[in-house]
DNA sequence: CCTCCAGGTTAACGGTCGCTAACCTCCCTG
DNA sequence: CAGGGAGGTTAGCGACCGTTAACCTGGAGG
């Protein structure tokens, strides 16, 4: 079972660096001459692998609200220890997430409205289900808070969380393990805070 | 004195305009010929105003980043009721800006590389500075949490408090008073938590 | 009344960009 | 060993974009 700790096929590979150039420099701000460059193959090239440049950002931005919502849905299915512990997992999920794929939390917010009218759809129906999901739990631990107070303090804790690639680059902070406790701690101080 | 009712200016006119559109679609996204057409004259019309599209850029990015740093100290120099109230006002400033000027804050983060290098220099220390203030100021607040870590919430704290144009376009939310106050506990929760 | 400039206009140029066309070359398979 | 598809290549097209050039116009000032 080498399932996955096979060579990256050469899909993965291009879409690894367009998420990357996309972060750094905005769609428009990338040719499909340099997405090619940067995996050795040269710009048209690409067109054997997607239909074209928007199906790549399409396929990123899919792919991440996809990922947020299924990580978030077998959360919340294999909460077995109350509220408060499964808010704890959401928190963590979203700050692996934050802290392990930078370029796509900034794509995700940055570059939604570059998106095909049915993609973009799809990709916001993600996100509101993914946010539905957050401010439920939340409410399940603090029942005083109002559905609109929560929905605010789960897009700001989002905010919060999302706010890792403005730390400097690569990381003269605390260590990943500190860096994301500390996150963690944050994100419940404002949820607490917002009860109160 | 008629000083600040005056009609506005072409040139704010543009700036306006352009960054709406820039916030709107991206640096790159947007032609010229949309930003004149947004102020009611066309394409190069503009270059009478401005030396081309990277200047306007420019000056809104240096002009926010000022802004920011001359509000931040003004409300340092008149702190005089201790450091809890200081780091109060300067969260109470952040959020004005925040909620007054989304498109100005999602330029901010987004587009700053898209500067001249000598222009994104200059925005680049401003920031630093800014977050320098916050950090002393918190620091006072809380001298128990350790500098990194004080970093790390003050960015984070940015974050939360920029998330604001992610939160559904007009306001079904709580009205700009509660939304403000509800940010303010917030910020104020997640530095709590850092500190303890 | 003439002048001149601030603030527009349209036309056009050069460069870039996404994408297609046409072709080439392994390598796998019957 | 023929052949065919997968995955490249380069050349080039058409569209668009930022910018410049050349020209026009209304109104303020001497």
């Amino acid at each position: 079972m080498a399932t996955r700790t096979d060579a990256p096929t050469r899909r993965e590979q291009i879409l690894r660096e367009a998420a990357r150039l996309f972060a750094e420099r905005g769609f428009h701000g990338v040719g499909v001459d340099e997405i090619g460059a940067a995996v050795g193959i040269s710009g048209p090239g690409l067109y054997r692998h997607f239909a074209g440049k928007d199906a790549m950002l399409a396929e990123l931005l899919v792919g991440i609200s996809g990922q947020l919502m299924t990580g978030a849905k077998r959360r919340v299915a294999e909460a077995e220890q109350g509220p408060d512990a499964l808010l704890d997992s959401l928190i963590e999920g979203h700050i692996d997430f934050a802290l392990d794929d930078r370029d796509l939390i900034t794509l995700h917010d940055r570059e939604l409205d570059r998106l095909r009218d049915s993609d973009r759809k799809l990709v916001r129906q993600l996100q509101r289900q993914y946010v539905e999901l957050w401010v439920e739990s939340v409410r399940k631990v603090y029942p005083e808070l109002a559905e609109p107070h929560a929905r605010v303090a789960v897009h700001a804790v989002f905010g919060l969380l999302n706010s890792t690639p403005h730390l400097s680059r690569p990381g003269s902070l605390p260590g990943r393990a500190a860096t994301a406790q500390m996150l963690h701690k944050l994100a419940r101080g404002a949820f607490a805070a917002a009860a109160e």
